[in-house]
DNA sequence: GTCCGCGATATATATTATCGATAAATTCCA
DNA sequence: TGGAATTTATCGATAATATATATCGCGGAC
């Protein structure tokens, strides 16, 4: 029995007549005439008497061509339901993304997002990359904003912008007047850096190795937190420049960069391989990209 | 879209596994990926979210998996309904039989009827064979009993058995004690007659052709009414001998046979080529030529 | 690392559906 | 009453589809 069959039989039960029915079935009447055949053998059942006047049904075919029509008439909506929702940026999206950038993007993302796909509200988990990454592959996010390296079986990513660093001193520190420190002068000061599970803190000690040596202070899960604390005095640390920027100014605190080579970080954004929403990526890539922020490079599009 | 389609991603649905589905749905996995995959192109839909750890259903998979049990669902209602509804011997089955038969012959079937096909109810419609053949072709009805020639395009019979006739006369009648009449001898005699439409009264003629030139008596549609004239020595009459028997004996009246030749009739059953529910119609040919009557000489089966 | 399991792919094959032409039966119309 | 038209069934050939076997590439697990 096949969805065929059933409309066939659909079609001969209105029009009375083989050859019309054929016709509105867009086959030949042979071809109709062989289908019905077939399933009136299979259900082992006369679903129409032929004569050469007319067709008519017997009792048995009326009651399955109207379970014919409803069957018909739910495969139907299987179309429907994949016709409505098949809009990939309808429905929520969960976003992944690692502490020391979640503050930062988000406020640029998320009114962009809202623009571009109205109908989709992202719902945010800031976490450390290693947990994000588990959370990606089993499915809990959808995607997650991460700093790269990120090579993960089954994941892909792609590159989002790189975005440099720079250097936090309480204005009343030696430096604070300096135009530009260099990487390796961090290693004789008193360095605040978020807990090492924090990729940032890694990619800071990866600028400037002396740091691991010297025992730079861990502090917590928050770049505020940080930032208070130079406030306070009671260090300098270093932050990724989109913490840096305007909006987030503190008057205690000077912010310097560094001097060549500038440490970086180069972000992305991942998500698995075969996700079956590719629009909302493109999406949400689309709307990382359109950030305007003299600090952040963003990057040409480039597989993998 | 095919039902088998449908079943394939249900079967999916359940295992989470391609293989194993592919299993229970007796075919290769690589059939069942396809055919799969074929309708995700088709729906425009990203059903499974495949990876080699295991099969996840994206939101609007899960809405389709469901609609798809819904379908298969109805789709076996359809083969329900022709397990249940292909007893051919259920359901009324209508049966014309011409008016100088019925009284007689249904006393008979009926019974014999009910226990052949208990869940048949008979029902009956007595009419002149014009109307029968008619009421035959449009499917008003589903068989019927009537004389032979019964030569009608579209339909088929099934010779039954032949039934002689009798003369009828009254007690007091100078014949009563005759022990046979030749036919050529009714041209003599008032011969009472049922209308003219009645294939009987034709049948009687053409036994005695004489008949038609003295103008014998019509009386309605009833035999049983000329019968009841007979009584009254209003005249005399010939009788299918199946309305002779001793059950509708009426002392007032004698019943002498032809001489030979006698004149018969050959009755038979007729339905439309191709109907549906042959089953039906051999069980009514079984309850019929099952009847015990001297005077019917049931006849071998023969094919037209 | 190496093996195992999973889904995807390639190629070949068998089945099925479909078509065009034609047949057989019947109806319609002159 | 006879022929044209109509309707469903049948036949033979072909195209479309489904399925199988063998294999690949990827990732997981010990």
């Amino acid at each position: 029995m096949t969805l065929n069959e059933l409309k066939f039989i659909v079609a001969v039960a209105r029009e009375r007549n083989f050859r019309r029915a054929a016709e509105k079935s867009f086959v030949s009447q042979p071809a109709l005439s062989l289908a019905v055949k077939k399933l009136e053998e299979e259900l082992g059942v006369t679903i129409f008497e032929r004569s050469h006047k007319d067709v008519a049904m017997t009792p048995v075919g009326e009651q399955i061509v109207a379970q014919a029509l409803r069957t018909l008439e739910e495969a139907n909506r299987v179309k429907e339901i994949a016709r409505l929702g098949n809009n990939q940026l309808a429905g929520p999206f969960k976003l992944g993304v690692i502490y020391s950038t979640g503050p930062y993007l988000l406020p640029e993302i998320i009114p962009a997002l809202r623009i571009l796909a109205p109908e989709m509200p992202l719902e945010v988990e800031e976490n450390l990359t290693a947990n994000l990454e588990t959370q990606l592959r089993n499915r809990v996010l959808d995607a997650a904003i991460i700093a790269l390296p990120f090579e993960v079986p089954g994941v892909q990513h792609e590159l989002l912008y790189d975005e440099s660093f720079v250097v936090a001193v309480p204005d009343i520190h030696p430096w604070a007047q300096r135009p530009s420190i260099h990487a390796e002068e961090l290693a004789d000061e008193k360095v605040l850096l978020l807990n090492s599970g924090h990729c940032f803190s890694n990619q800071v000690v990866l600028a400037c190795p002396e740091l691991s040596r010297h025992g730079e202070v861990l502090q917590g899960n928050s770049l505020e937190t940080i930032r208070n604390m130079v406030a306070s005095n009671l260090g300098i640390t270093v932050l990724p420049c989109s913490a840096a920027v305007e909006r987030y100014q503190n008057p205690l605190i000077r912010m310097i960069p560094f001097a060549d080579p500038v440490p970086t970080r180069r972000m992305a954004l991942a998500w698995r391989k075969g996700y079956s929403r590719q629009q909302a990526i493109d999406c949400l890539l689309q709307a990382i990209r359109a950030i305007q922020s003299p600090c952040l490079q963003t990057l040409a599009v480039t597989p993998d």
